[in-house]
DNA sequence: CTAAACCTTCCACCACGGTGGAAGGTCAAG
DNA sequence: CTTGACCTTCCACCGTGGTGGAAGGTTTAG
């Protein structure tokens, strides 16, 4: 089985050495083995792991709920009911999460709409980068 | 109109007044009316305003972009078509965090149901803790 | 009048999730 | 054999979102 070098595995999956190294300190990737040279060897699937970290965590996941995850998907004694009881919250979590996330965005989009009103009636959006839309004739400077 | 010392505002918005001169420092409250005592003054829909913040930065949005999109909210102003291109993108953003965050969802339902057919197949879950589920005869003692 | 409960500012510290850099060992190319 | 890219450890620091506490002024209750 062909092995990386942390910087390899960096580089696949997209993340630091630096922050490799960090996870395995926090416990959240089990500490790899090593070359007589003290190099540390990955397996390749350490680059789905390192993916699934990011994702999972990329999501709002802490790296400490990650760990506890990582450890049940590895299956060697997963940290047991605790654990269970935790995935199932957060996945309770989850829903309430996603249901606030869709409100919050209807709420953002209910802002835009309000602005993009003002914008119609004419208001002063924004006096010293844009002038007022007159009626006919958009076009307007296209600044940033 | 009755005023708010930032200990009632506090209360009623259930944040501490810490927290309150944390969020006027980082400009995303406006600086309130002061007593001649020195003490700040708040209008009664301050709570209002901070109850959203809170439910938006529990939602996973930065002090800075709920800072942007408060200012939208009240109008006065607002951070001109920077901020609306920063809540345009943030609602597609949102919509990736949300398809996203139902990915993963899914993904810990499955290891928990892997993890009940594991259980299922008598495999020993936490030897430490619990005792293998043996057939018939549930009634496991209730160690979290 | 006094004590407690507020309020003010300011400075330190915390957890989280890393990054930067120093000091040193190792490996591959020229 | 040297140079440079890599690897190792360790310690410091960063931004984010606050909290704690000191030192001092105010307001309120007894």
């Amino acid at each position: 089985m062909k092995t990386l070098k942390i910087g390899e595995l960096a580089g696949q999956a997209a993340v630091s050495p630096k922050a490799i190294r960090f996870y395995e300190a926090a416990r959240v990737l089990p500490p790899p083995a090593r070359g007589a040279n003290g190099y540390r060897l990955y397996p390749a699937d350490a680059v789905d792991m390192l993916r699934f970290i990011k994702q999972a965590q990329g999501l709002g996941l802490t790296l400490a709920e990650v760990k506890d995850i990582v450890a049940i998907r590895q299956g060697g004694r997963p940290p047991c009911r605790h654990v269970y009881r935790l995935l199932q919250e957060k996945a309770r979590e989850l829903d309430r999460k996603l249901s606030d996330l869709v409100m919050l965005r209807r709420r953002i989009r209910e802002s835009l709409a309000a602005w993009g009103r003002r914008r119609a009636r004419g208001a002063a959006v924004c006096p010293h980068i844009e002038a007022p839309v007159r009626p006919s004739r958009r076009r307007a400077s296209r600044r940033g």
